[in-house]
DNA sequence: ACCTGAACACCGTTCAAGT
DNA sequence: ACCTGAACACCGTTCAAGT
């Protein structure tokens, strides 16, 4: 089976792991971590499955490096002043990352070797948290209820994967086979997800205050008590 | 190949539904989710792997009913005087259930079919919250962020599937190759972790008692402003 | 140095055949 | 009604062979 790009030249550029992991995150993304198999990533690059082993080492080192990269998306060291803002800037950030990728949510827990990108992360995170003054018993307990919060909304989020018009068809059809009289909170949680208020959208920077706030409690207290 | 239980008797139990979860739930505790195929799952019960098929619809049906078992374990209607301490007990509890069964974790937020037991909970959840006074749009706030707290930790908690021995032999290891001067902070929290205060443990009832706290300051606010 | 065909040891699942 | 052997269409990965 001749191919029109079989032979080297301006339509055949060569292989290498930037454009592995480029097609991957764009084919996680577009169709699913599932729809990721080494033989459908090669086929989108053109080329067969045992290609890739020349630049991954194997399908988890690919997944690391996916995880990484786009983990290195997450901004930073955004501006403001105080160190609520700042953390606040930077748990939106890494929020919006996994839920653009959504694949990526479930690696940031699962993988346990973590890249230099996570380490920046991280690195940023805990370095904010102590600039706040928080004493190191308290900072890791802070940083934890943060990135618990992150990924825990990330993952929820996603665990619904419907857009608004899709949701309310499922909601309608759920409703109407739904024993409404054996769980009236259910119910009405449903009811209210449908046709509530379209800005059910603050949910995640709601409970990320309570808990910034919370923080911002006991680091005040923390410091005036030591003083 | 004659088997010692191949016929009819003490020996061999009829398979049944029941059986099929019982054993499902009973490898992926012991072995991860990895380990739980259809022909592994079969041949622990003593059976060829298509006959699960006349027990349970799919693999798919199969996970749905071994998250709803696990579920049911959660304990809904602790006691206590007041919302805060039984939405805590609840918490508390769905928190150690998927810490318990790691596996749970994460079908938890990926399964998009809920079963009995998990309305059963959501609607001892959402009415706790309806009981102590919440109004609609905050009680659909804070019970989400509660929610992502218990599956937030629980899955990080698991992201580090290793015991504090374990623990200890990895960060150690790490710690000689780690570039402790490119990422300080990083290196100074898992120093924290590895010699910590053995009592880490707590990480989890911190945030949600700060979620807690949090809220219950919400709703007092809100029944002044209203009344 | 990079790419590939054939193969291996797995998956979930179907289907016709057995009892 | 329940169990099974053989088969199908997939996986990730190895390895010797090509250029």
């Amino acid at each position: 089976v001749p191919r029109a790009t079989d032979q080297p030249g301006p339509g055949r550029e060569r292989l290498n792991r930037a454009r592995v992991l480029d097609a991957a995150i764009a084919l996680a993304d577009a169709e699913g971590i599932d729809a990721l198999t080494m033989r459908r990533l090669a086929q989108g690059l053109g080329v067969e499955a045992m290609s890739l082993y020349n630049h991954i080492a194997n399908k988890n080192d690919l997944l690391d490096a996916m995880l990484d990269r786009v983990t290195d998306e997450i901004e930073l060291h955004g501006d403001g002043s105080d160190w609520r803002r700042r953390t606040r800037g930077r748990a939106v950030s890494a929020h919006a990352v996994l839920v653009r990728h959504p694949w990526a949510a479930w690696l940031w827990t699962s993988r346990l070797s973590i890249g230099p990108a996570r380490m920046r992360y991280v690195d940023a995170a805990l370095l904010g948290l102590r600039e706040a003054g928080f004493a190191p018993g308290l900072l890791d307990r802070a940083y934890h209820t943060i990135e618990n919060h992150i990924v825990g909304h990330a993952l929820q989020a996603l665990g619904f994967p419907l857009d608004t018009q899709q949701m309310k068809e499922m909601g309608a059809s759920l409703m109407r086979t739904f024993p409404v009289e054996q769980y009236p909170e259910l119910a009405a949680h449903i009811r209210y997800h449908l046709d509530g208020p379209e800005g059910g959208d603050d949910e995640f920077e709601f409970g990320l205050d309570l808990i910034l706030d919370g923080l911002e409690r006991m680091r005040t207290a923390d410091r005036t008590g030591a003083a």
